[in-house]
DNA sequence: GGACAATGTTTAGTATGCTAAACAATGCCA
DNA sequence: TGGCATTGTTTAGCATACTAAACATTGTCC
């Protein structure tokens, strides 16, 4: 059927898992009212609540806009509260409501199901050489986007 | 500074190797004018010109939506035309105009060249490795989705 | 042949993610 | 102190991707 190279590929590979990975994640995400990505962000805070907008970005990876739009929705929702800094008018910090707390514990246990879930018949060694060849595709990564030749 | 263990787990890694592959892929396909996952669509057609858009989002594992919205832009961008099918009105096939035909030997280069960014320092042994551990993976996701236990 | 089910595509609405540009507050420095 | 650069956040606009619902066409069956 599919004879192109392309599909043999491990980018192609692993565009497809990402893909299905990220779905898997909504799927149970969802149950608790929480959508992919902002689970990051409550862990992040559960660490240090209060943090100002642009930590949290650095934090995570992502670019101050698209944080100010997820935490919009999530304000919404009723996981987080904004307070401007008192020192600072410009930083906006960023606070776990009682709400959030509630759901915390269950994020734990949602993400060790979907890792369950997307490396089930992997064995404990097999965990491990993933976890070292992907972590050098992420400085591969990480290195070509900064360092430009 | 991340002691929290979602930082060490193979989900979170591939999570964002995900969101940086994808950001590679973006900035080498933008050159030829070319968005990511749009690619794809380039190469299936190669394949096999004037599919329906039903065919496609089979092949791509994307829902119908999103193939219209991927199409509306290349259709905008000149790459794809759209002619309704002489038996059938209801299906649309898809088909390259000559510009995708002259851009179309560009991609497979292109993603030979991210892959050897992405995968750059790993043996060909520790290619084929990780080919298999992802392949694992996306079999683990794939019936995840369509058997729910 | 006319109602109704099935099939193919699009629309509407929402999520993540990006960039570029606007806006606001602060800090520095002459 | 008044102008200007820096820093932090938001807005606007676009990309992918999803679901649910609308819409169009076709085919079937009584």
């Amino acid at each position: 059927m599919s004879e192109h190279p392309i599909h043999h590929s491990n980018g192609y590979l692993l565009s497809q898992i990402c893909k299905l990975y990220r779905a898997l994640a909504n799927q149970y995400l969802d149950v608790v009212g929480v959508h992919q990505g902002q689970e990051l962000i409550l862990c992040e805070l559960a660490q240090r609540n209060g943090q100002a907008q642009s930590e949290l970005a650095g934090r995570l990876c992502v670019q101050p806009p698209t944080l100010t739009n997820a935490l919009n929705s999530m304000e919404k929702a009723g996981l987080v509260q904004r307070r401007a800094d008192g020192a600072d008018q410009r930083v906006s910090r960023v606070y776990l409501t009682p709400a959030a707390e509630e759901v915390q514990p269950h994020i734990n246990e949602i993400w060790e199901a979907i890792e369950e879930r997307a490396f089930a018949n992997l064995s404990p060694d097999e965990r491990t050489t993933l976890y070292s060849l992907l972590n050098r595709v992420y400085h591969n990564l990480t290195s070509a986007r900064d360092g430009e030749t």
